[in-house]
DNA sequence: TGCAATTAGTTAATTAATTGACAAATAAAT
DNA sequence: ATTTATTTGTCAATTAATTAACTAATTGCA
């Protein structure tokens, strides 16, 4: 099942699928056609059948998929089944923003939150504690930290992730306007660039 | 060259260039090859080649490309020679950490910020203030709003990107976890949805 | 000046992703 | 119970994206 041939394409349609399955749910459908599904969220009826296939049959023919079924498989391919915890690295706008968004309720349980600011440093967000960025390594070996969200500037960016990197860190969650440089091939780094989205905009906007 | 037959891929790319030549240029280095380039962005040097392609023949044989006139050259692909106005709809965290960001050092001048929480209103956020989303439709017409950015909850964002489009914004940057319904093919509408990158990170873990 | 090295632009080949088509299974209707 | 509608899973066809190969231009050095 967890197959590492899943082209990226693919997985990164998983939280779309999820996200609208729970809408299904929540509306009360429990069966649903990949010809009914395509409707709704855009996809041709055939990607949806190719993309479900790539991790099993889910459906059954004449029938369809059932809505909870397949929202708790995707779930588990997506590893929502398990608990992380996690610690936000830069506690600024961006940083407290993220800590509000309560995370927790998907399973990224939020353990820490760091930052070099005095006038930071003490306040609280959601019961946590924003401590000196001295404390980090500490903390995270401690805590057994399985990702940071890197909130810092572009310029400390690299030297938290390497800090991250060496006190074991599983995966980066990084905000900072830049690619990190990660030795180790097992780190997981998922990039969210949101200059890179502001200009992508700005290009089909030119056009109009 | 504003042709529209370029994939979004390679669209995609675009402000990866411009991210990386404006280090070169701040390096004061001031002419690569597709192939050094390749070595730093990490793409072939074929598809760099191709993508800038696209757009025009920007380099010389035996020599590579001028860092500063292809920087300048992917500036106006991405419209980053023209000035937008834009506001900020939902003043929580999210919305005032992008207040914060001063996307307006790359054409995007904030012009005003919304919500409908009595506590936010009236406070300052970079001199500007939150006001009443009651003001909303008022001042994007007044002010010739070009782009909103959605900071909302996820149910509220429907219903502002509807008063939006009424009062003729052309682009949303959407942040809430909800895929707008947009009747007006020619709205730009460019998501950031945290939670599908999240999930795409734990899919990752999951593996590991 | 002439020659080897470099390098873009471009075409061709390859690989990846999406869409279409259809058999087999099931559900629903009569 | 039989027939007709659905609808999946899968394979084939198509389209898109990436990579490789090559030509011609330019550079830089002897």
């Amino acid at each position: 099942m967890s197959n590492n041939r899943i082209s990226m394409a693919v997985i990164r349609r998983l939280p779309k699928y999820h996200r609208y399955l729970r809408e299904l749910l929540d509306k009360g459908i429990n069966r649903i056609s990949s010809k009914e599904l395509s409707e709704i969220i855009g996809f041709t009826a055939s990607q949806i059948r190719q993309d479900l296939n790539n991790f099993g049959g889910f459906g059954q023919q004449g029938y369809g998929y059932n809505v909870e079924d397949l929202y708790n498989e995707i779930g588990l391919i997506l590893g929502l089944t398990n608990t992380y915890s996690t610690v936000i690295v830069g506690a600024g706008n961006l940083g407290q923003a993220l800590a509000n968004y309560n995370f927790g309720t998907h399973g990224f349980k939020l353990e820490g939150m760091f930052d070099v600011n005095p006038k930071l440093i003490g306040l609280k967000i959601r019961d946590i504690e924003i401590k000196d960025m001295d404390l980090l390594q500490g903390e995270i070996k401690n805590k057994n930290i399985d990702i940071a969200y890197i909130c810092t500037s572009k310029d400390a960016a690299q030297e938290v992730a390497d800090r991250l990197v060496k006190c074991g860190v599983k995966a980066i969650w990084n905000f900072a306007p830049i690619d990190l440089k990660i030795e180790d091939e097992n780190i997981i780094v998922e990039n969210v660039h949101l200059i890179d989205s502001l200009l992508t905009l700005s290009y089909f906007l030119k056009d109009q």
